[in-house]
DNA sequence: ACATTGTCTCTTGTGCATAAGAAACAAGTA
DNA sequence: TACTTGTTTCTTATGCACAAGAGACAATGT
């Protein structure tokens, strides 16, 4: 049995949508409600049905309208909008990054699928798919094995990081005036200064900023590996500094100051100004994170060339 | 239930084992069997006792002893020795390769699982991991849709490609002579001359080659996002010369030429000989590669008729 | 004609049961 | 002690049932 999961959060939507109508308007077709709520007119007739079961729409004279604003205890708890398979996500991840789990450590699915109260399925479907994030390793016909979230491991990510993203930001000198980065990079100088401006409170809002910017350097090349290869580095960020909250209000700063000097030289085109400032601020990246993982990969986590 | 595929793979090995031995021979330990066949003793056991009530092998004052050669019919049919979701894999590609599916086109996960005789299960396992090889894509809440094998992507693949292979090259420059790279590297180069001379006939032993040598340059850099790159380039290169033997022994051969130079500007360690034998190379195998997908995929048109 | 809703079919997501296999433990023997 | 086999426990692989959700088709109204 699903949760319903997906009639739960689309529904919750629904009551906002609802809110922001307003009382005695009219609802919209299923259909335009289908593609506003991005999902199955299936799914719509569900939450209208369920929306007439506790009044909150009604059918008078063959329209369908709005009779009672919806009450915060009408929405769904937010927890039982989120799919089992996204909930793994977030616990695996808190606990792969939390708890010292060495190299070499066996990965119990079974035991996860408990502490996370998930079914075995869901682990096991995300540990194959985590598998591409490089910590987790498989034995055939056996269990994964951490292979730690090491300075091997941060090492290895940026030189990939540093290939691809230099690569990208060197092609921003090719691109016609006319295409739409530009207009979006100059958003994006307009948004660093002004959190620049407001860093003392609002430092926490950088790391999705931090992300645009990024992705938007790296969809210039167009090169689809490059992108999926930015989803490793997102999900390490996001959630390594979750519990690595030490300097974050300076770090940010720096890393925005770098960011607009990034910036200027892209939209300069100039070449040898792109790359210095684009290789600058990835090493600065990089070294905050070998520092904040500490040189702690003594054990078994070594390398070795055999 | 499990069809028992890992029983039988690793009976068959220990038939083979059984016979290199010969008959009269003691069989080894349970221990020392199952690190052998690498497999658990679980399974030696129950091979163990297979072959006895086969009386292949029997208990003679305390020893296990092997009293009859196995015969041909002993030995388990080759099909139910891989595990279902290997065999997806195969299917999958063939499928992939073979079919004219277009960008675009939806997969259906249930009509594969029938026609290739699986649990959706197992199709849906190996599309989850297949998603990493950018030929298909998941709409969230829906199925997978296929990117297509187009220009674009071997385009991209060989961005990435040469980026890592480049940079896996010129590290050579930097290795210790007493790295144990330079005798592999030595003993290809032998290899690549024997298959050369006898071209005519041995053509086909080229892939193999081809993959271990690559394989040996881009893991002197010690990345496992390069090795793991690499799993997509074999796939794509196995399954897909699979379909496309035209120039087949021609083309192995320019490649091997092409290795030959590259492998001495490796030896020779002079940096602008390995960046151009490097690139010239894996030039030239875009350049094939793009010529066997054919000109680029028209995402409008007409629809392909089987 | 077109949009809307009603109805039906098909596919995907999820949990669960259970066999296959791995690994730990125990006991015996050289 | 070290090595062997017997026994037990635990984990992973796999198929399957069924609800949730997507999408196609039919009917109806404008």
């Amino acid at each position: 049995m699903r949760g319903e999961t997906v009639f739960k959060k689309i529904y919750n939507s629904a009551l906002e949508y609802i809110i922001s109508l307003g009382v005695k308007m009219e609802m919209p077709s299923e259909n335009s409600l289908a593609s506003q709520l991005e999902t199955s007119r299936t799914t719509v007739r569900k939450i209208l049905s369920e929306l007439k079961i506790r009044k909150i729409i009604k059918t008078i004279a063959n329209d369908l309208v709005i009779v009672k604003m919806p009450k915060p205890q009408d929405f769904f708890p937010e927890n039982e909008t989120v799919a089992p398979s996204v909930q793994v996500e977030k616990k695996f991840m808190e606990w792969m990054m939390r708890s010292n789990r060495k190299a070499g450590d066996v990965v119990n699915g079974l035991d996860l699928a408990r502490q996370f109260k998930v079914s075995t399925g869901a682990v096991r479907e995300y540990l194959n798919r985590f598998g591409r994030f490089g910590l987790i390793e498989k034995r055939p016909n056996s269990s994964w094995i951490i292979r730690g979230f090491t300075q091997e491991f941060a090492l290895e990510l940026f030189e990939v990081r540093e290939l691809f993203e230099t690569r990208s930001a060197l092609a921003f000198e090719m691109l016609p005036e006319s295409a739409s980065v530009w207009a979006a990079l100059r958003n994006l100088e307009r948004e660093h200064r002004v959190l620049l401006r407001k860093i003392a409170t609002r430092y926490r809002d950088f790391p999705s900023l931090d992300e645009r910017f990024h992705r938007l350097v790296n969809s210039t090349s167009n090169n689809r590996f490059f992108m999926d290869f930015y989803d490793i580095i997102s999900l390490i960020f996001h959630y390594h500094y979750q519990w690595n909250k030490v300097d974050e209000k300076l770090r940010n700063k720096v890393a925005i100051n770098e960011h607009l000097d990034y910036i200027e030289a892209l939209l300069s085109r100039d070449p040898k100004q792109i790359e210095l400032t684009c290789k600058r601020h990835l090493h600065s990246a990089r070294k905050t994170l070998l520092a904040s993982i500490g040189p702690a990969a003594t054990i078994s986590g070594k390398k070795s060339n055999g």
